[in-house]
DNA sequence: CCGAATCCGACGGGATACTG
DNA sequence: CAGTATCCCGTCGGATTCGG
């Protein structure tokens, strides 16, 4: 691959100024140029994707079943009144929902009856991916006090 | 908390078309509402913050050691060449590091040199972060085929 | 070399109205 | 009720310039 020439680049640039960088520095550069986490990437898409205001809360809440639209949009912007959050509009949710689909995490049944049913649930990819969220949002929580304490004391040696 | 009225009205809601909904669904909304996942929660700020084109490859690189800016330019943008993206800007780098920073995830050194030097690395909890982005990354790559497949098949039923 | 300031195009996301 | 289209605004992100 046309990766081993720019290791060989990237290594002259670095080393230059700090010869003791050798071997973590490699192998994650090794690591990083074979899988490409580029902006073009899959995984930076699918990051991307859910990372977003909206589709944490989305996917968890699907983890549970099958909603409609409605529905789902329903106890999205209840959920959300917690943390006195604004709703989610109509045109967000279908458009994520669409994204999702598009990717294999959910599934779309729809009926021809009127006025017309639509259901949306998780696939299994799907429910991988949600328990990939809930991981990261345990620890965040678990993190929370770290952080909150971290961002006062930036916030206060800012506007001395 | 104000959480309990608020299920008890989710509850109506959805049983109302769909009575063998209980367990699960009120387990999740359950862990929802208590660790609130709207978008003003901490762990959906992070998401977002993390979320987004470099996030990914920038802290990947930075898991690698210390790295002065113009360093962290240069192999970002290198990397991201490999899959044709475009290069990230100065302006976009340090902003994401200040981001960085200020929650905690990496710590910056700067010297009172001519000229000046400033220096970033990552601290314990950054390097924690990047394990779980790293856990992200690997499930993608693993799922990679699966996705794209789901992708082509999504395109093609949309032209038909 | 670090990084803040400015300008600008692109996109995310909300509100509303409209079709089937 | 499901879904799309339109309008609008705030933020993201790139290019460039300037100061320390």
């Amino acid at each position: 691959m046309a990766g081993e020439a720019l290791l060989e680049e990237l290594r002259a640039t670095l080393v230059h100024g700090n010869p003791e960088r050798t071997a973590t520095l490699d192998t994650t550069l090794r690591f990083v140029a074979e899988h490409g986490l580029g902006p073009q990437s899959l995984p930076v898409e699918i990051i991307q994707l859910v990372g977003d205001r909206w589709s944490a809360l989305m996917l968890t809440v699907l983890a549970a079943g099958t909603f409609r639209p409605s529905e789902l949009q329903k106890v999205v912007s209840l959920l959300s009144h917690i943390g006195n959050s604004n709703s989610i509009s109509q045109r967000v949710l279908t458009a994520k929902l669409r994204s999702y689909e598009r990717l294999g995490f959910v599934r779309r049944t729809a009926w021809d009856t009127v006025p017309p049913r639509t259901d949306y649930d998780l696939t299994p990819l799907g429910h991988e991916l949600v328990k990939i969220i809930r991981d990261i949002v345990l620890w965040c929580l678990d993190k929370e006090d770290d952080v909150r304490s971290a961002i006062q004391a930036f916030d206060e040696s800012e506007d001395e």
